[in-house]
DNA sequence: ATCCATTGCGCAATCGTTTGCGGTTGATAA
DNA sequence: TTATCAACCGCAAACGATTGCGCAATGGAT
């Protein structure tokens, strides 16, 4: 059963195709009686209008491309929430483009925006991606374009980021005002940007207070169970830490555990922060402290900038750049003893 | 900057459009020499073929609609990595359609994938829709559908689902094996399919063994913060259960610190079983054991069995109904006595 | 020299909608 | 009676690409 188009509601009321199209959008050169009867019919014959020859007219579609390096559990699907709150009501949708962390892979999905003239480009950047490609890859791109949270050094597109080595300085200076002296940090993959800023926050704090950077307590893990493994050898040291900065989700849930199986107690012998959304922490007992790392809300400052890219039509003007502060988040539970303990 | 058209192109070299676009895909009849130079010029002049026309002309695009209740950071996400291996190689494209478990934005979800004819669609139905909708909606869809996870009684579509009884009964009688008696039970929202008959598995293990099934025992939580409350009253209960039956990754994050929080002791105290994915359990101290229920690999299912659907263009075949068996992985401190304590 | 088969390219229709413009009506005003 | 003007609706050209068919030129075979 094929579906019916415009032509076959036309000729079945022997009127002309253009004026069942504008009976269908209410348009006022249409007699109210056919308009009625046109519509009548339409539906009765199911008719919906074919998107591809409406967008081809038009010369538009309504699409969102989401470019992201990888679909995880962490941070991403309340960027999404984010992102979809605000696009949704505005009648766009988004297509999913994850890349696998493969650069390659990031190229082709930034192709396919072009191909297939999405409206816009949302994009995190893969832990690999240069400089240099990523800037090549956008310019050629030709449309609007917001990049986010894993972005690139000096790159002429509006990005919307976290205030990383903010985030991390005032995190490590909780732990640092909390008495703490020994105090450890666990990082993501090196390469990201925001790993090296969110390193340099906390290199910082320690420099603020005469702290030592000691390289031993200093780690960095490309996912959970590297994580875990980081912290075993930390936890294993003579001289191991009585604090750790962990700077997101998939850090803690490698590594706090991981603490906890070494026979350290938290927050007695080792407190914890970190940088997060917000709810993995409150999944710990004891609970987290954090620096919040709201998803959503940079979800949708991004998707607010690039309809607004979208709908002003304007490519060329100066980029900005929007930093994201981060709150933070005290849990009452983690420095203070456990009740029984 | 407009971009180029083919007619652009082939004016630029005085030829018909024709021959551009049959040059562009090595058509034979196209001399060598006129095709190289085509191609030249076409990639000198960055065009770039429009996809709306392309689509128009072959009445198909590869685009994938992806229908689920809700972005959250559990089992979709792994989910989505199951279909995109699938459905990547292939050329696909997936559009993300989050209906917030609104029966009325999902019924829109549907109907924008009508209009745009996508390929095909995989949908999760949200807590709320009633089975008869469900059913006409994707009735009237009229194109290939696959319901996976989050299905409805009876319909005549392919789904991919877990054994969720039989995945329950086993969880549960894992405990039982174990020595419990006093077995709590925390289920998701009440109206999903997969929460009832997960408790029916739940409850034919209890009465397998004669134990009783305790109503104050049993809860159902629609979030991990209800799943909070929830331990909290049950924990408070005079008879406290020694074990608690979890059904899903969202409710042991709300309710596994909770627990803990209620001072009682994990797992000497109280025993706790999950059905998850297989990465949350991993990530708390002391680990939780779990029937697996692979998100990735229903993903893969689902897709698949769609591209055939797709590709085989058949649609009215007697619906497949996959169920996906769940593995048991007992992690070995679930049922010890932590060391220390 | 005639015929036939290639080779190489252009013509024009087509996909399903939208939309500027023009052409009929019938009614009203002059 | 005739000019005017709404109100209504149809014609046809777009949008950008694909593709069956036709047709000219070329070359080889007869």
């Amino acid at each position: 059963m094929k579906r019916s188009t415009i032509k076959d509601v036309a000729s079945r009321l022997g009127v002309n195709p253009s004026t069942v199209s504008r009976a269908l959008k209410d348009h006022p050169d249409i007699g109210l009686a056919l308009r009625e009867e046109i519509k009548r019919v339409a539906a009765e014959m199911r008719y919906v209008p074919n998107q591809m020859a409406v967008q081809l007219r038009q010369r538009q579609r309504h699409l969102v491309g989401l470019v992201i390096p990888e679909m995880t559990m962490f941070f991403y699907p309340s960027v999404i929430r984010g992102i979809e709150e605000v696009l949704e009501p505005r009648g766009y949708q988004l297509v999913m483009l994850p890349s696998n962390e493969s650069p390659v892979r990031e190229a082709q999905n930034l192709k396919f925006c072009g191909e297939n003239q999405l409206a816009g480009v949302l994009i995190s950047f893969t832990r690999h991606t240069l400089p240099a490609d990523g800037l090549s890859l956008l310019s050629d791109l030709d449309m609007p374009v917001v990049v986010f949270d894993k972005s690139l050094p000096e790159l002429p597109f509006d990005s919307v980021i976290l205030e990383d080595e903010d985030a991390a300085r005032r995190a490590t200076q909780f732990l640092i005002d909390s008495g703490c002296k020994r105090i450890g940090g666990l990082f993501g993959s090196p390469n990201l940007l925001i790993t090296q800023k969110r390193l340099q926050g906390f290199r910082k704090a320690l420099e603020k207070s005469d702290l030592p950077f000691v390289e031993s307590l200093v780690r960095f893990a490309g996912n959970a169970a590297e994580a875990d493994l980081c912290v075993r050898e930390m936890m294993d040291l003579d001289d191991a830490p009585d604090a750790v900065f962990m700077m997101s989700d998939e850090i803690v849930m490698g590594a706090y555990p991981a603490i906890l199986r070494s026979g350290v107690n938290i927050p007695r012998d080792c407190s914890v922060i970190c940088i997060s959304d917000g709810f993995i922490p409150g999944c710990y007992y004891p609970g987290i402290s954090y620096l919040h790392h709201d998803g959503a809300g940079i979800g949708r400052e991004a998707a607010l900038r690039l309809v607004s890219l979208i709908e002003s039509d304007q490519s060329a003007v100066l980029p900005l750049h929007r930093m994201v502060n981060a709150e933070l988040v005290e849990l009452e539970s983690t420095n203070r003893t456990v009740k029984g303990e």
